[in-house]
DNA sequence: TTCCAGGACCGGG
DNA sequence: CCCGGTCATGGA
């Protein structure tokens, strides 16, 4: 399906949003691309196509809908300022100017939660599998065939048997119990964004599977808490190669969750680019 | 075959 | 508190 066929409603003009990066960044699991540069995505029960040419971001939302997309994809920060300020050191700026359009998406609190639980020790491909196994076998059925992400409700009456076709190992009873936690109201998401930050941290790590790393994309990408900074391999080793030894990430305060995200982004990309450039010259 | 992937848990020192 | 082994899976 081509990108006016399907992208008739203008979600911005002149934004710095870049879709592109935005949804394969590794902040989400469930957008895809096709042979046209249309991606398309599953968001609360809801099926959008975008479109990005230049600055002009196509959708094939409803009028009415446009606020709840514009939300979703956080238009109305100003990521351009941000970026300005994530200038040191000398690699971070390299990282912030690759991964500039970047914005960090307003995530569904579960589905969030679920899949950075899915996501630990686990290829970025595979966690994408999992939970497309996850929503096409538990979730309610959409126009076009695509798939809600299941509730934890829907999910809290299953058993590790149940989920078994998943393959997603021993990730099973994690997902399982947070999704009775969920369910049962002793993890309430309302009373989590009432919390201050440490706390909603403390209550998080609760869960069984859910540790420093898991609870920090939550905060980030579930919560909009923009001063976490999740670390995981391909950032331990960003840190370890690329910023002095003593760099203490806590220094970029309400930046740290935007800059996190442009050195992922760019220890996955950016430099693989590089070495291949280097590798033909 | 071994290593690795957006880790966390558990036991022992 | 920190350390190593272990957990389940599949692609490189």
């Amino acid at each position: 399906m081509s990108a006016a066929a399907v992208c008739k409603t203008t979600l911005a003009i002149g934004s710095d949003l870049n879709v592109r990066k935005t949804l394969d960044c590794g902040q989400c699991f469930r957008w895809n691309a096709n042979e046209n540069g249309v991606y398309v995505g599953v968001v609360s029960g809801k099926v959008l196509h975008i479109h990005q040419k230049n600055d002009k971001i196509m959708c094939d939302c409803d009028e009415k809908e446009l606020d709840f997309w514009r939300n979703y994809f956080d238009m109305d920060e100003d990521y351009l300022s941000v970026n300005d300020k994530l200038t040191e050191p000398e690699y971070l700026r390299i990282c912030s100017e690759y991964g500039a359009g970047i914005h960090i998406l307003r995530q569904e609190s579960w589905e969030t939660l679920c899949s950075f639980i899915i996501s630990q020790c686990n290829n970025i491909s595979r966690i994408k599998q999992i939970i497309e196994a996850l929503c096409t076998s538990f979730g309610d059925i959409l126009p076009g065939g695509y798939y809600s992400f299941p509730s934890p409700e829907r999910l809290a009456v299953l058993s590790e048997m149940d989920l078994a076709p998943l393959r997603s190992g021993y990730r099973a009873s994690y997902i399982l119990g947070a999704a009775r936690a969920v369910s049962e109201g002793i993890l309430n998401f309302d009373e989590l964004s009432a919390d201050s930050s440490e706390e909603a941290f403390l209550k998080l790590k609760q869960l069984k599977g859910v540790g420093d790393k898991v609870a920090n994309c939550f905060m980030l990408y579930g919560m909009h808490h923009m001063d976490r900074f999740p670390i995981d391999t391909w950032m331990k080793r960003a840190l370890r190669n690329h910023f002095p030894r003593d760099f203490d990430p806590s220094i970029l305060g309400a930046n740290s969750g935007l800059a996190q995200q442009y050195i992922f982004y760019y220890a996955r990309n950016g430099e693989r680019e590089l070495s291949k450039t280097a590798e033909s010259c």
